[in-house]
DNA sequence: GGTTGACTTCGAGTGCCCTCGAACTGGAAG
DNA sequence: CTTCCAGTTCGAGGGCACTCGAAGTCAACC
């Protein structure tokens, strides 16, 4: 029931497992600015607590919505700077919000040349047959 | 109405406009063989058709739904082929639809973890004033 | 107590997709 | 006829996001 059992504290390979990331991408996040230096035991090893693997799990998503890394570094400077900046934040994420919603129907439409494409194979090839 | 009338022909400049790309990146398509090589005037200089303008819109949409670039030269080498690729190309456009549509169902999922970070924002300033 | 394997830092290298600079050419306008 | 602009080729350069190699350390297991 002590804090060492109750804290989960993952190893950089297993925190990369985790979230989907190399040990690579972690330590380079963090290089980056992307992550809050991450605690260390007493070898100096990085030990990632669970809000860590949210913050990069967030990340994750953050990324695979298409940020720069650039603009992630921004959002993580702004949440270190904590309470004051959380309109900073949502405006920045309302502001991706849109960009994904954009690029979403951008998606649509190409979809629809896919699918003409697709169809316009098949009876070019009807027609061969 | 005879052929030169008939037929519309844009330098690098105008079907670099028309397309949303760059002269540069057109080029470099055609040095790629993204495209085959273009038609010249007396003077060297590319003239690009209306099936040329065509086939460049056709790679902006793969290009935007993530087609790799190796891939649209693949898709390149088989349409220069002929008719004897079609099933092949269609086969190839099916791929690439399945995977726009896991793209955008991930793309789905990724906002709905925004609009969660939006409302835990929303709710934390309340919460402040 | 030696071997193994995962960790550490640092800087360099990679892959993708353009993007550009330099030097030149040729057609069109004044 | 000069000026200008848009084109030409070639190879080099750049931005982004990792990815890796090297050299070393340390805890854990047999």
């Amino acid at each position: 029931m002590d804090i060492s059992t109750r804290e989960m504290s993952l190893t950089v390979g297993e925190a990369a497992e985790r979230v989907g990331l190399t040990t690579y991408t972690l330590r380079w996040y963090e290089q980056e600015g992307l992550v809050a230096p991450v605690g260390r035991d007493s070898a100096g090893r990085r030990r990632y607590t669970e809000s860590d693997v949210n913050w990069l799990f967030l990340l994750t998503r953050l990324r695979r919505t298409g940020m720069p890394v650039r603009d992630m570094r921004r959002y993580a400077e702004l949440a270190r700077q904590g309470d004051r900046t959380l309109g900073a934040r949502r405006a920045l994420f309302e502001a991706h919000r849109s960009r994904v919603l954009a690029r979403m129907a951008e998606l649509e439409e190409d979809l629809k040349v896919l699918d003409y494409k697709i169809d316009a194979y098949r009876r070019a090839e009807e027609e061969l047959a």
